[in-house]
RNA sequence: GUCCUCGUAGUUCAAUGGAUAGAACAAGAGCCUCCUAAGCUCUAGAUGCAGGUUCGAUUCCUGCCGAGGACACCA
């Protein structure tokens, strides 16, 4: 990766420009502005204090230094003149850099070479679906733990964030080289059943329920509450359902199955829809026999303690409220399940990192969690961290309210975007196929659904705008597929032009034919992506990579726009083709790390 | 009261402490005898307020104002 090279370089240089000085912090970015070169470092400036020294002065003494060294252009033109032809290639071949300035207030600048763009496209030609990936992550564990919906609960699309998001992050892990394990960590234990098992056992109908689960369950629940009003008893009665079931009575567990089961039979459906997987789903229930052991383990560290009668862990070290790990009544809770999941993960998957892909609003639940865990000692081997994202608004901004019935079913989103997407592929392209008609409708409208999401920054909320998130125009998943889909098209009509088959199509192309700004401007463009995903990686932002290819297509729409490919000269077009390809290449690696499909055609 | 996010163009969003704050939508003007117009080009338009740190702040710190959220027996 470029910028990795440079700064080895700036670390190298300044190492021996300036010994006994200790390199301070530095980076190498990108500037916004593209006459400023590549890449940019601001070396200089940070080591202009430490040796009190001109910034500007420093980077000239850098950048000297730089030339002599790996830019041999000098060199070069030496060897050209002394008609040592062979060596100058060689030369310019090693060439990363074609030119390094300096600017004020002391920024060095530089300008990748031609040689090292063209270098890349063939990487990129040659790696095809691994372009991006990187081993990274070898010999790391990360365990993911994302969508966990509450069994017998509709799926909204305040879960769609965690859903996504946890499996955009899975996938760039992945592709980095990270040994990833998804977890879908369900809520299928707690006070709920008791409530659903009394339910069921008064006005359940099985048949009904196998038909269509969470429906059912929904309005067993729904149908509970709207007694309680008339029979306060019920609340009691539905507790000793609870108590019956965390006492493994048989026929609670036995209906307590059942229920689970059929959730996830529902939920499976959705996953199956928007591609989602999981390598693991331990719900709660899971973790229930390790509770009493988590207790333990706190008591013996002497980091809980009792207080009215409940078991707390006492966080006033951090600044934090205490933690409650055991009711009054002796019942565990979500808190205490956390911990043994997190000693799960440390003990089984032998997990370096934990990644909680869960909503902003358990930030302060999550920060005693990883508190307590530090008290019992268990951060010293596992990461912990919380994903936060921001919340789902409804379109005035507000929260959406349950009770109010404003919640937006995923299921509905979902259908509601591929009907969308049916109309606007009848009225855009009506020539393809019912059958292909129907396959584009489904990856763009679910390619909407999650582009929306993962194009903005996870902390923000996201206001839900069915405008927005169904509009295929513009900033959004269509577009990408869309310019994909054109180069697909492009390839077709190459090979058919030249009579070509798959296999030699991009046979040797001239890249240096590749000589128009916009061209350019791809190439360096192509050059970014690897940084690009380790960016997202390090900052568990799937946006980053969303915005890089809406970026990349968008360069290459100006180009397809502003220049003829096919109708070019023979050996242009090849070299042209061949751009186009690897621009492809590169939104498609980028789209699927964002769970995203593409379409051949649409 | 404590804590967590967030305040950028009419709207929805970008900007890893950098050099002239970017897009999209909406508005206005153009581009299909030419490789898919779900596209392209051009025009107009924004950092809540006040301090501080820094060579340099939309970004970091403090205070204020505004929005949303979380704060022991739910998950």
């Amino acid at each position: 990766m470029v910028n990795k090279e440079i700064k080895e370089i700036l670390d190298k240089i300044v190492g021996d420009l300036y010994k006994d000085i200790k390199i301070p912090d530095f980076v190498v970015e990108w500037p916004k502005q593209k006459e400023h070169g590549d890449y940019s470092s601001n070396i200089a400036m940070v080591l202009a204090g430490k040796l009190n020294k001109n910034p500007m002065e420093i980077s000239e003494e850098i950048k000297n230094k730089i030339n002599i060294m790996v830019g041999p252009s000098n060199h070069n033109i030496l060897r050209q003149a002394q008609g040592d032809k062979q060596q100058a290639q060689d030369d310019i071949n090693k060439n990363l850099f074609v030119k390094i300035t300096v600017a004020k207030p002391g920024f060095i600048n530089f300008r990748i070479s031609d040689q090292y763009l063209r270098k890349n496209l063939c990487a990129i030609l040659k790696k095809k679906n691994e372009f991006g990936s990187s081993d990274l992550g070898k010999n790391k564990t990360i365990v993911i733990d994302y969508s966990a919906p509450n069994i017998a609960k509709p799926m909204h699309v305040g879960h769609l964030r965690s859903t996504i998001i946890g499996q955009s992050l899975y996938n760039i892990y992945k592709y980095l080289g990270y040994k990833v394990i998804g977890d879908n960590h369900t809520g299928d234990w707690g006070t709920q059943f008791g409530k659903l098992i009394y339910a069921y056992k008064y006005w359940g109908d099985k048949k009904k329920i196998k038909k269509n689960p969470i429906e059912e369950m929904t309005k067993l629940y729904v149908r509970f509450h709207k007694e309680v009003e008339t029979n306060k008893e019920l609340e009691e009665l539905a507790r000793k359902e609870t108590k019956k079931l965390q006492d493994k009575n048989n026929e609670n567990i036995k209906i307590w199955k059942f229920l689970v089961k059929e959730s996830l039979k529902d939920y499976k459906k959705i996953y199956e829809i928007l591609g989602i997987k999981f390598d693991y789903v331990l719900g709660e229930s899971f973790y229930d026999d390790m509770l009493v052991n988590v207790i333990k383990e706190c008591a013996e560290k002497k980091i809980s303690s009792k207080s009215e009668g409940a078991i707390i862990v006492n966080l006033d070290k951090f600044n934090l409220p205490p933690f409650l790990i055991r009711k009054t009544d002796g019942a565990y809770l979500y808190a205490t399940t956390d911990l043994a999941t997190i000693k799960y993960r440390e003990d089984k998957f032998r997990a370096d990192k934990i990644l909680y892909v869960v909503s902003n609003e358990q930030a302060l639940y999550f920060q005693q969690l990883f508190s307590s865990s530090e008290l019992l000692g268990w951060n010293d081997k596992v990461k912990l961290e919380h994903i936060k994202f921001g919340m789902v608004l409804g379109e005035m901004g507000k929260k959406l309210s349950t009770r109010r019935g404003e919640t937006i079913k995923l299921e509905d989103v979902i259908k509601k975007s591929i009907e969308l997407a049916k109309k606007v592929v009848e009225e855009k392209n009506p020539k393809l196929s019912n059958k292909e008609k129907k396959g584009v409708a489904r990856t763009v409208g679910l390619g909407s659904i999650k582009y929306n999401d993962l194009s903005q920054n996870r902390l923000t909320d996201i206001t839900f705008d069915w405008d927005k998130m169904l509009s295929f125009e513009g900033n959004s998943a269509p577009y990408l597929q869309y310019a994909y889909a054109r180069i697909n098209s492009l390839m077709k009509k190459y090979n058919a032009l030249y009579k070509l088959d798959r296999i030699n199509i991009l046979d040797k192309p001239d890249f240096n034919l590749l000589k128009e700004n916009i061209e350019k401007n791809i190439m360096r463009h192509l050059l970014k992506f690897p940084e690009v995903i380790e960016n997202s990686a390090r900052e568990n932002s799937p946006h980053l990579i969303a915005l890089y290819i809406y970026e990349l297509a968008s360069l290459y729409n100006n180009f397809y726009n502003s220049t003829p490919i096919l109708k070019s000269e023979r050996n242009i077009a090849k070299a042209r083709i061949a751009l186009s390809k690897s621009v492809a290449t590169t939104i498609k690696n980028g789209l699927n790390l964002l769970g995203i499909d593409v379409l051949e055609k649409m």
